[in-house]
DNA sequence: TTCACCGTAG
DNA sequence: TTCACACAGTCTA
DNA sequence: GACTGTGTGTCTCTACGGTGAAAG
């Protein structure tokens, strides 16, 4: 086990990276291609310090590093093992960088002391202006032989290799080595599930390409935010022009076409915004398109494009759009129903406004909190908790996930529909004890501290909890819980700020607003569903 | 001199 | 780096 | 009143030391 500050075993940041690569030789080597196998024997083929060293420094900043900040004590003899790493072609020693990154990896008085010439004009300047007058002022090999007195350089070679490791074993590049330690020190548990090494992300050598061909035009895609490029984006538009059979890598495709389409309209370049909409069956897509049809006039484009929404909407918010779109053009202006406000006047203006419209409603007793959407996720958490787990086919493909792959795709609910129904009539039965409480009290006691990406544990005490199961009616809760399931990825958002318990059936949900603010769709349908069930559920309009 | 922030470790 | 939320500014009915 | 662009908090945790940029 390991501990905060306590130095670990000499071999274990080696270890974790051999069980990484091990991991993905196993399950993926046919698919990868010749230079990837090549780097994975030349890792394998380190000797102990080497190994440990290239460990280390994989979990650095990088690609570009200071050798004089590679004090590890379990390496015995760094100079070597950086020899050997070069030799193996991990690391580059003298790269030729560019002058300006390297020299932003001096501190201000190295600078000064390397560059003793820089006129009295450049004390004063911030450190990124300094590094650019510097850069600017010498000649590039001057430059480099300066820096290279200074401390010795290394570049790690080819980063998009380890990149391709870690999507292959954590299927993104939200997590890194960082947790093999964050679990190893007991500070995240993971939930142990089946896991089935013949079902994998990629099928084969296409997908993923496919998928780090994705990601580079992400990157390029951010990288066009600053500047403006309108037939660069469009050739990035006609480069995933065709739907992606591969889930994963259809969800990016679409993610990136609704970004490239939103940038386009931010220029005002509406046909590109159009066809790049267009490409992405994925929201807000086609909300987009009938609001630049409509702003273009073309009243044909927008009732087709309104026609396929109602025909087939992504989710109730984008059905919700449609129908108000085609109302408010139309002949029936019909307002959507009002939701009666409750008024709250405050003697000064709040530091933080849900915090001063908690402490004002209770000051008559109850308990409650701030907890926006963690409140409904959170308990459904619980109740399904074991659903959620539950090993579907492909949908668990590491020991490291808190939810899986399809927690939040539209057919979540239709690919466990026999066990959510199941667990429904379960949680309605009311022979011996409430079975939802039950269920929702031992999970909790149970899986307390366990990642799920539903649940928030620390906002989430063991005492409200309580409260809540006396204040909440079990009706209400099953009728939420129904409500989220069937669209997980849209009702994720839009639930009140505040929970208000007040004792046996008695309980409040809260939106706090301040004085120029509105509810917002999402919010608006998590009304419509208090009102047709009765949930107590108010608007509080907050004025100092 | 103080303080916020970043990179790193575990 | 993601995501949901609030806020401020603009345009329209 | 609706819509858009932008800022903010939080982010899987916590602690620490160095650094840079502000205040004094
Ligand atoms: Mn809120
Ligand atoms: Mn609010």
């Amino acid at each position: 086990m390991l501990r905060p500050n306590v130095p670990p075993p000499p071999h274990y940041y080696a270890d974790n990276l051999t069980r990484l690569l091990d991991t993905v030789a196993r399950q993926y080597s046919d698919i990868l291609d010749t230079p990837e196998l090549a780097r994975l024997e030349q890792v394998r083929g380190l000797g102990v310090d080497a190994l440990r060293l290239y460990a280390r420094l994989l979990t650095r900043r990088g690609p570009l590093l200071r050798a004089d900040t590679l004090g590890y004590r379990e390496v015995a003899d760094t100079t070597a093992a950086l020899a050997r790493l070069a030799e193996a072609e991990l690391i580059n020693r003298n790269p030729a960088v560019p002058g300006d990154r390297v020299l932003a990896r001096l501190t201000l008085p190295e600078i000064r002391a390397a560059f003793p010439e820089l006129p009295a004009g450049c004390r004063g300047l911030r450190k990124a202006a300094l590094v650019a007058a510097t850069a600017a002022r010498y000649p590039e090999p001057v430059l480099r032989s300066r820096l290279a007195g200074v401390c010795a350089w290394l570049l790690l070679t080819d980063p998009d290799w380890l990149t391709a490791m870690r999507i292959l074993f954590f299927g993104d590049l939200r997590q890194d080595f960082s947790t093999f330690v964050l679990e190893d020190l007991g500070v995240v548990r993971y939930e142990p599930y089946p896991l089935d090494p013949k079902r994998r992300l990629f099928a084969n050598r296409t997908e993923l390409a496919r998928y780090l061909e994705l990601l580079r035009i992400k990157g390029e895609v951010r990288r066009l935010h600053q500047s403006w490029h309108e037939h660069q984006l469009l050739s990035h538009v006609e480069h995933l022009w065709h739907p992606e059979s591969n889930r994963l890598l259809e969800r990016q495709r679409g993610r990136l076409l609704n970004e490239i389409g939103r940038e386009a309209e931010r220029h005002c370049a509406f046909d590109l915004a159009l066809t790049a909409y267009g490409r992405a069956d994925r929201e807000p897509g086609r909300e987009r398109r009938v609001r630049i049809l409509h702003r273009l006039g073309d009243r044909d484009g927008v009732s087709q494009v309104l026609k396929a929404i109602e025909g087939a909407p992504h989710s109730a918010g984008e059905q919700h759009f449609a129908r108000q779109f085609a109302a408010r053009a139309g002949l029936a202006p019909k307002r959507g129903q009002r939701i009666v406000e409750l008024q709250l006047r405050l003697a000064a203006p709040p530091a933080d406004l849900e915090a001063a419209a908690l402490t004002a409603w209770l000051r008559n007793g109850g308990v409650g909190a701030h907890l926006e959407n963690r409140f409904p996720l959170g308990l459904l958490g619980l109740a399904f908790w074991d659903i959620v787990f539950m090993p579907v086919p492909g949908m668990f493909t590491h020991p490291y996930q808190s939810a899986p792959l399809d927690l939040y795709w539209p057919d979540f609910r239709q690919t466990r529909a026999t066990a959510i129904a199941r667990r429904f009539d379960e949680l309605r039965r009311n022979h011996v004890e409430d079975a939802l409480r039950v269920r929702l009290r031992e999970t909790y006691r149970a899986k307390y501290g366990v990642s799920n990406a539903l649940m928030a544990w620390s906002k989430f005490p063991a005492g409200f909890l309580e409260q809540v199961l006396r204040a909440v009616p079990r009706g209400h809760l099953l009728a939420m819980f129904d409500f989220m399931l069937d669209d997980l990825h849209q009702t994720r958002t839009g639930f009140p700020d505040l929970v208000l318990c007040f004792g046996p059936g008695s309980y409040r949900l809260v939106e706090v607003k301040g004085p120029g603010d509105q509810l917002r769709r999402e919010q608006r349908l998590w009304f419509e569903l208090f009102a047709r069930v009765g949930i107590p559920a108010s608007v509080l309009r907050v004025t100092w």
